[in-house]
DNA sequence: CGTCACTTTGAAAGCTTTCAATAGGAGTGG
DNA sequence: CCACTCCTATTGAAAGCTTTCAAAGTGACG
């Protein structure tokens, strides 16, 4: 589990990595005094399946939160980035695996105080349970990616979803590898590649030197994954298609 | 979201539809008092985008939580049945679309009132944070399955986890159409439909008439789901396979 | 200035999807 | 109670999008 402590941000819902939430109490101030914890780029945080004696929050970086299939298929669940919360989980182990992307800084409490916190104090109880309506719409919303949508619109709206949360400029800086990208669109490393070429080739995004890309287009881009803000359709109810039963 | 409100239920975390979590304060006894409204198949308990006004606790039959694309591509989130919850959320709008597959039968309370109770008890707190992380979980199973899981693991998977909640023995009666479950599992109808061929050809089921399937290879069948209930491998941490980065 | 890991390309193979058409079943009306 | 209609499920065959398998580029580092 993660989410952001205190974020702002806005976030499409299509297509974000963590999730949007009001500033409100910050949960944060669990972590306040804690002292910081350094990890190298590759290192996991906790393991899929470990005892889940700590609930982190991360200072700085990126990671990601994967799980791997009987024979070695990965799939990453989600990434973490300054501001989230990693470990939340009512089980007594954690539910995948956290490693990091880049270098890492965490803070970290114990799980028993956390909870014995948080059902202390009505505004971080508020504040949690936000987080974790956030993080269940934020999976939902990858089901609905990787179920229905093209690769061509996974990259795409992979794409605007970092750089939403990015700086600003139209350019972003990936953390993570193309290999991450992949697990985490359900694709392969070169199919991720290929889209990038192609998006490139069209003029849509501009892939730069190392791992950054700059959105050049970013209306079409948009389009592509199906994020249009089309104004006009903007106050009618989403869709109410009748499905045969 | 949805959430079993006074669950027992096992359930192998691969591939399940609801949550399993122990039977703790009942959130059900909130709408214990409240009448009984009645759904028929096809009919909408409420929208994507609508006003979230309510809570809805299942009484009886099945829903399907779906969201639509702009182009009328489909993706079924989760199928939500007989006591568990539907419509919590945070913000102030429905985030998927519950459609009754069956006749469904529910309750409802205001939403204001459902926070407010929540909230001033201690023992409804943590059994709404055990759905939700309940949730949250199974939304990122189903991640994995469609990020990485082949058609046939697929289909495996979702007739072993249906089987996993019906009452008992090797005949199950799926509530849904093969559009239903292709929907949820990312596929096409005519795939489903094939699958459900092979593995009857393959004696691993038998498709009876109807809606009925009855699993013939209950081990053969977590096998292909990657299911396996590897007794040896059981009690070695799941894996920590060392990815480059 | 090599080495190694990551990324990009190519070409062929494969798994799913599409498009079409044939079964099957449930419900309706004569 | 049977004929008829409609909708869902199953099959087939061809097309397509991704993946696989291989190999060539690129860039970071020591």
């Amino acid at each position: 589990m993660y989410g952001r402590t205190a974020a702002s941000g806005s976030g499409d819902r299509a297509a974000s990595f963590s999730d949007a939430v009001e500033p409100a109490a910050a949960l944060g101030d669990l972590f306040r005094d804690r002292p910081l914890e350094t990890l190298a780029p590759g290192r996991a945080l906790f393991w899929e399946g470990d005892e889940a004696a700590h609930v982190f929050e991360v200072a700085e970086g990126a990671l990601r939160m994967c799980r791997l299939l009987p024979d070695d298929r990965r799939a990453i669940i989600g990434f973490a980035q300054a501001g989230d919360l990693l470990g939340v989980c009512v089980e007594s182990r954690y539910l995948f695996t956290a490693e990091a992307v880049t270098r890492v800084r965490t803070r970290r409490i114990a799980r028993s105080r956390f909870f014995t916190t948080i059902d202390a104090t009505p505004a971080l109880r508020r504040r949690l349970l936000a987080i974790l309506c956030g993080e269940t719409s934020t999976a939902r919303d990858q089901v609905v990616l990787l179920g229905r949508r093209t690769a061509e619109e996974r990259v795409a709206g992979f794409l605007l979803a970092v750089h939403r949360k990015s700086p600003a400029g139209a350019r972003i800086d990936l953390p993570m590898s193309r290999r991450d990208i992949a697990d985490y669109l359900g694709l392969t490393v070169e199919t991720v590649s290929r889209m990038m070429t192609s998006l490139s080739r069209r003029g849509l995004i501009a892939v730069g030197t190392g791992r950054s890309i700059s959105l050049r287009e970013a209306a079409a881009l948009k389009r592509l994954a199906g994020q249009d803000d089309d104004e006009t359709a903007k106050g009618s109810p989403p869709r109410r298609a009748v499905w045969p039963n």
